[in-house]
DNA sequence: TTTAATACCTAAGACTTCTAGGTATATCCG
DNA sequence: CGGATATACCTAGAAGTCTTAGGTATTAAA
């Protein structure tokens, strides 16, 4: 056997929708993220908690997400912002995904006559 | 918190696409999906054997696929086809990967200025 | 005053996929 | 003839992502 170097089947796609999300935009904290994803889709898709704030700290290690801690309310909101490093990852891991749902749309896409 | 009954942020997309390659065909063999997969892809897609195989197990073992095995050149083929119980679900499993796709694109398209 | 919304977090388990093997036959090429 | 490649199946272990299910704390609404 061999099987090449391969691209993931079916990789995260949470992480690329908080680096596009945050390309579009100064900053975000976590709560945020889940109601603008929620808003974009209807209240169709939902970030759990226990998914994105892991997400979230991964980037920041990987040095793609910058932090600030902000309080308003008397509540503490944590700030992510893209890094330069981060604004580079975003780009290549969005193509990355792109072409991969390109692909899984040719797969899906066939027709039972084919 | 509470966080409603979630459709997974990032579910299987492989047993997916077996199912839709099934759909059109009368039945498929393993090494064969493979080959239809990097055909349909151009090369750019590669299901590797250590994900496939598992993953038309488990399905077979749900009931959705059927095996008959035959002898073709000296070689043994499992063939799997949709049982009647499969054609059913594979619609909805399609259909539910799809409405994913959509809110995946709708968190992903959206434009920098919004 | 209790509930819902806001806002953060983690641990345990489930699940999928990859890596990396293994077995075996047939065919192609030198 | 012999070795490599293609065909064809399989599994175990590790990696990684997400869900479930908690926890803490403040503010606003009922």
């Amino acid at each position: 056997m061999s099987t090449s170097p391969n691209s993931q089947l079916l990789k995260g796609s949470l992480s690329v929708m908080i680096l596009r999300l945050l390309e579009g935009r100064e900053r975000m904290y976590g709560y945020e993220i889940t109601q603008k994803v929620k808003e974009l889709t209807a209240g169709e898709m939902t970030i759990t908690e226990g998914a994105l704030y892991p997400a979230l700290h991964k980037l920041e290690a990987e040095g793609l997400l910058t932090t600030e801690t902000q309080v308003v309310d008397g509540r503490a909101r944590k700030y992510y912002s893209l890094t330069k490093i981060g604004q580079t990852e975003a780009a290549g891991r969005i193509a990355e995904l792109t072409a991969f749902l390109d692909n899984l749309n040719l797969v899906l896409n066939l027709k039972p006559s084919l």
